[in-house]
DNA sequence: TTGAAAGCGCTAACAG
DNA sequence: CTGTTAGCGCTTTCAA
C-alpha cells in the first residue's frame, strides 16, 4: 500500500495526494476530499521512512534520561511525550541506565541515526564529550532539571525552592533543623543536591542559626530513613527536617514513627518535589511540576521545528504546599 | 555526510562502504578496514530513513502501555529498552494515559505509520479493534503481563501466585485472612486482580475457612491504606491481610501501624510483586520480576526479527520471599 | 570481491 | 490547481 495506489485511487497524481494528505500546497477541496476518501478507504497511512528520507523531517524527539525508576524523571517523561503525541510526533526513549554501555551507546551511535528532529534531555549532568556531540548534531535540544553547558535548560531554582521549604521551618519557630540531602555520589552525578544544600544553609545562616545539620543520603526513601535515624536518635535532636526529595522525606517520617516520635509535633519534616505520593503522608513540601515542565520542553521544540508560537513564559513555578507534616516546634 | 562520501574517502563504491558496515555481503578484510577507518574519521553513521526505506526494516520496535507511574510498567519497560538497545534497536514509547484521544491516536495512526517492526504491549486489555488493528500490522507482537487474544502473552500465573500467598498465610496458622484485591474500575480494565481474588479463594476455600473477606481498592498505596483501615478496625477484624500488590500492602502495614497494631504479631501482610521497595518495608511478598519479562518479550521478539536463537524458556518464574510482615498468629 | 544501477515511497520544485 | 520529475540515502541484484 503505498501513494500511487491512492492516486489512483483517487484519480489524481500522487504529488497531488502528497499535498492533499499533508496540507502543504493547494488541492481544491473537491480533489481532497476524493483523495482522503480513497486514503481512509484503502487504510493508507504515509511512510514515515519514505516520508523523512525526502524532506529530512522525522517526526520524532528522543527523550534521554538516567533512570525511569525515579518519579521526577517518569514524570517528565510522560508530560513531554503526551505533547508530542498531541502534535503528531513519536517519542524515542534512551534510558542510560546501566553500566555504561548504554551510554556509550547512545551520544556515539544511537543519536547519530538522525532519527530523531530534536532531544530533550532530562537531569542529565554531561561530560564535555558529551555535550559537544549533542550540539555536533545540530538539532533543538532543550534539557530539563539539570543544567547543560550551552544548552537551554528548564529547570526551577532549587537554591530559592530550598530556601522556602527552610523558611517555612525557620517561620514556625524552629531553631534546630537539619538537612537530608545528597551524598558524594549524588553530588557527582547531579548538581541539584548542592544547589538545595546551599538553599538550605543560606536560609539558616541568614536566621543566624550556626548548629544546622546536614546528612547525606542517596536520594531513596530507605537511605533518608537511615539518615533520619541517625539525626533523630542523637541526644540534641532536631525539632525539623528539611529533606532534599519527598521521597526522602517520606523516609524521615517513617523513621520518625519508627522511634515513636511523633510528626509534626516532636519534629517537623518537610519535602521537596510534589510527590503524587506526598498527600498521602500528610507531607508539607514545596511542589514543582514536572508534568508541565516536559510538556514545556516540548513546546519550547515545537517553536523551533514548526515555528509554533513561543511560549508565554519559560517561568518554572514551585511553591510551599502545607499539609501536617509540620508545625510549631513543641516548647 | 552520506555513505558517498565515506566510499570516495576509502576509494571504494557506496555498495562496498553498505557492505562493510552492514556485514551482509562480502568484503575484502583489508577493504573492510578502509571502509571502517574512513567511516570512523568522518563521524558517518548510516541514515535509518534510508536504510528503512531500502530494507523495509526499522531498527525500532514500539513499547504500549497504560501508565508510566506504576512500577510495574517502568520496570517492564526498562528490561525490554535495555535489552533492543543491546541489539541495536531503538524504542518508541507510546503511552496511553489520558483522556482517551491518546489511544485512539496510537491504534489509528501511530501504530499505523510504519515505524515499527514489531511491538510490545505492556498489561493492555484491548477491544476487538485494537485487537484486529495490532493484527492487522502483520507485525510480531508480544504482550507482556495481561492476556490479548491470539497474541502471545507473557505473563505470571496471577491464580498461583495468588493461592501461594494465601498458602503462606494458610501454613503459618492463619484462619482469618482478608484480602485486598481490585476494585470495580480496575477489574474492569483488566483481568490480574480477577485472577489473583480467585487465587486467594481457591486456597482458602480448600483450606476450608469460609470467612474469608474480600475488599477492593485502587491498586494504589492510599487505597490500600483506606481499605486495611476497614478491615483492621472491624471488631473481627482479621490476622491476616493478602494485598494484591506490593504498593498495596505499604499502604496496609501504614494503615495497621496508624491503628496502633504491631505487624506481623497482631497482623501479618503480604503483598505481591517484588517492588524494590519491599525490603525497605520488611514486606514478605510473592516476587515476580518485570524487567526480566521485559527482556524476555525481546528475545521473543528478536527470534522472529533477527532469527536469534529462541530464548530456552519462556517460563516466568516467581516466588516466596519471607521476610518480617509475616508469622504465626498471636493465639 | 567489487561496481553500476535500479529501486524503496515520498516530497518539492517546476511547468503548465 | 495539478502533473511531471528529480532526488532524499541506502541496499541489493546483476555483471564483471
Amino acid at each position: 500500500m503505498n501513494i500511487a495506489e491512492v492516486a489512483d485511487a483517487a484519480g489524481v497524481s500522487s504529488a497531488t495526494v502528497s499535498r492533499a494528505l499533508s496540507g502543504r500546497g493547494s488541492v481544491s477541496p473537491r480533489t481532497r476530499e476524493r483523495v482522503l476518501a480513497a486514503a481512509q478507504e484503502l487504510g493508507y497511512v504515509v511512510s514515515q521512512a519514505a516520508s523523512t528520507l525526502a524532506t529530512g523531517r522525522n517526526r520524532n524527539v528522543g527523550i534521554v534520561l538516567p533512570f525511569l525508576d525515579r518519579w521526577f524523571f517518569t514524570q517528565v517523561l510522560a508530560g513531554a511525550q503526551q505533547r508530542l503525541m498531541g502534535s503528531g510526533y513519536d517519542v524515542t526513549l534512551y534510558n542510560l541506565e546501566g553500566d555504561g554501555t548504554e551510554r556509550r551507546d547512545v551520544f556515539e551511535t544511537f543519536l547519530l541515526r538522525q532519527r530523531v528532529d530534536a532531544v530533550i534531555a532530562v537531569s542529565l549532568e554531561l561530560d564535555e564529550t558529551e555535550v559537544s556531540r549533542l550540539h555536533a548534531l545540530g538539532k533543538p535540544i532543550v534539557g530539563v532539571g539539570g543544567p547543560i553547558p550551552g544548552i537551554r535548560t528548564l529547570q526551577i531554582d532549587d537554591y530559592a525552592a530550598a530556601r522556602l521549604a527552610t523558611e517555612h521551618l525557620l517561620a514556625l519557630g524552629h531553631t534546630s533543623i537539619a538537612h537530608i540531602g545528597g551524598n558524594e555520589a549524588s553530588d557527582a552525578d547531579f548538581h541539584m543536591p548542592v544547589k538545595r544544600r546551599r538553599g538550605f544553609v543560606s536560609a539558616t545562616e541568614a536566621a543566624g542559626i550556626e548548629a544546622a545539620r546536614f546528612i547525606g543520603a542517596d536520594f531513596t526513601m530507605e537511605g533518608a530513613y537511615r539518615a533520619a535515624k541517625q539525626l533523630l536518635g542523637a541526644p540534641d535532636r532536631p525539632t525539623a527536617i528539611f529533606a532534599a526529595s519527598d521521597e526522602m522525606a517520606f523516609g524521615a517520617i517513617l523513621a520518625a514513627r519508627d522511634l515513636g516520635l511523633e510528626v509534626p509535633h516532636d519534629v517537623s519534616i518537610i519535602g521537596l518535589d510534589g510527590h503524587d505520593a506526598a498527600e498521602f503522608f500528610d507531607l508539607t513540601t514545596i511542589a514543582q511540576h514536572p508534568r508541565s515542565q516536559g510538556a514545556l520542553a516540548v513546546d519550547l521544540l515545537m517553536a523551533e521545528l514548526e515555528d509554533a508560537p513561543l511560549p508565554a513564559s519559560t517561568n518554572l513555578p514551585f511553591e510551599l504546599v502545607v499539609r501536617g507534616s509540620t508545625a510549631r516546634p513543641r516548647l
